[in-house]
DNA sequence: ATGAGAAATACAAACGTTTGTATAATATTT
DNA sequence: AAATATTATACAAACGTTTGTATTTCTCAT
């Protein structure tokens, strides 16, 4: 394999000359420079990215750590990541933790043994509190957490704005002629769903409906909760929910038809997350789009800003509510 | 930041006696090796990843190129390589081509100056062949090929049994009473699809239908040409299809509503792919599984295996039809 | 022609490991 | 007790860059 001193002994140079004129560096003279270059091409040789980043104190990959990849938000905020930390000549290596407290923190010290030049992260449900994270990057790493944040920690942070979109959800249902409407709320004391929680109920406060408490169920938002949570919200008399979450959504809508209720005449919805099978079923879901694509573009933006050293603040992505014939009877 | 040459300070030892002690060489003594491993521990050091990986001239890290991380194929494989990769302490960047060549290229090179343990790689439609990563890699790191391969590259591939996928979605739709299959078979060349094509036409003859080129449509697979293609197949007579993708057959249903018929009862189809929405939509839709998490897993081990020094050849993942509402009449 | 200043390049150390070889310390054999 | 074998640790180079400083070479005004 070439390597500069290679290309050094081979013109005459020394090494340093080579690297400045390979970095472009105005302190080699034109000619020089794209002679190197020349010769560089010439002789087949590839730049050692783990030499140069030792040599740097740092590396030019950031980590990137999410639940899982195969749900639509984290591929497409991963997407918009990407995209940008390309652009900035940046790469990115991307750990899972499929929920899971440990594997966030096996991720974390894998990165910092790689010295990463930043790390984005949004947190396992299992993760109670952001101590660890404290523990193991402290502040020698820059971190940007998005969605999924650790309300106890300090930091840069990209959320949904979760209030309007639950409030954007829960009108439209009133609107649509939805009369008792209760809500698959989520079991994740996360601030995302605390804020989804608080735009309905003032949603429901600004139409003038009472909140009723007992139409609120705390539980994960999975395919099954969610159908068993319906049974109990139609049990209750409800003729609509809102769920936080698409998964529960969907078993909310089964369980509305094995009530012998139609969707969207009898009983409607609006899910969040917009996953691909909400416009692709039959009736179509409405949900809330949460521009996870956005929403990673913005944090990497903030971490290049702070890498250039100058101020940053945590950013809002705002929720789009898109309407579907599950809530409109 | 700590490093091992401080804790040998600290200790009155030589950094390579630390070095040895943590990587756990039995060239140190028991006793000594405990007490630096805690000394190290109590240090709050931390293993700089790319000094090592430097020093021994290869990484740890692994590369994954994939044209897309959104699709429910290529989340599953990754998910499968990463699991296997990480219990041998491997890690994984990850690259999305967008099935661009150029951002192939791209990738490759990035990959090569990090000098990676390894390459996955699942080709981007634009890439007519493998010239680019011979001209790149060489063999000068391994590369498995997984799923879209190209067939002019040597070395080992993970592909799918296509033919088999194709010859039982086309052999279940003849046994469920269709009579006039037709199908959306692609029209990017590459392996996978021929197979597909191949697969569809010998379940065909082994039933004693006759093969109908005029009823097989070679266009890419998105919903939009689907249904264009499916409105073709169905004013052509065709009572139902065997598409090569899930998003055209997705088309295809819409093609046979808008058409006035009724899916199963007049219309049959069966996609490939196993999206989410096709076991969510209503009709749920047939198709035929690809099992990607195993053939990520698959690749892993092959990659392991030649890392070993051990023969390694490609595998086949079998395919798994699952019969829903959509063929079934 | 000479000296100052600028431009171009050379020198050398450093980043933090790993690892082959050498040496010191201990154990074993005769 | 001396010679040998074994074990434990030290020494030093190397991986391929980058970068601060020093040196050489050139340019230009005096």
């Amino acid at each position: 394999m070439i390597t500069i001193t290679d290309i050094a002994h081979a013109m005459g140079y020394t090494p340093s000359t080579v690297s400045r004129a390979l970095a472009g560096s105005i302190r080699v003279k034109p000619e020089t420079r794209e002679a190197i270059v020349r010769k560089a091409y010439e002789m087949g040789y590839e730049r050692n990215a783990l030499a140069a980043n030792l040599r740097k104190g740092h590396s030019d990959t950031t980590g990137i750590i999410v639940p899982n990849i195969n749900r639509e938000f984290f591929s497409n905020a991963i997407g918009g990541l990407e995209f940008t930390l390309n652009g900035a000549g940046l790469n990115a290596m991307i750990f899972q933790t499929h929920e899971r407290y440990d594997m966030e923190v096996k991720a974390l010290e894998t990165l910092k043994e790689h010295r990463v030049a930043g790390i984005f992260i949004s947190k396992a449900l299992e993760s109670r509190d952001g101590s660890h994270i404290s523990r193991i990057i402290g502040n020698s790493i820059p971190v940007v957490q998005f969605d999924r944040v650790f309300s106890d920690l300090n930091g840069p942070k990209v959320v949904n704005d979760n209030f309007h979109g639950a409030y954007m959800a829960t009108r439209q249902l009133i609107i649509a002629g939805y009369r008792k409407i209760g809500s698959l709320a989520g079991n994740d004391f996360s601030e995302a769903y605390k804020e989804r929680l608080n735009g309905y109920r003032q949603a429901l406060a600004d139409e003038g409906i009472d909140y009723d408490g007992s139409l609120v169920f705390f539980d994960s938002i999975t395919r099954e909760t969610g159908y068993a949570s319906a049974k109990k919200a139609i049990a209750a008399g409800c003729d609509a929910l809102y769920s936080a979450g698409d998964f529960s959504a969907l078993g909310a809508i089964e369980a509305a038809r094995d009530a012998g209720l139609s969707v969207p005449k009898d009983f409607g919805i609006v899910g969040t997350g917009d996953e691909a099978f909400a416009s692709l079923m039959n009736p179509s879901m409405s949900s809330i789009f949460q521009n996870p694509y956005e929403m990673g573009r913005k944090a990497a933006e903030i971490f290049l800003k702070q890498q250039r050293g100058e101020q940053v603040e945590s950013a809002v992505v705002p929720m789009e509510l898109r309407v579907r014939e599950s809530s409109c009877r």
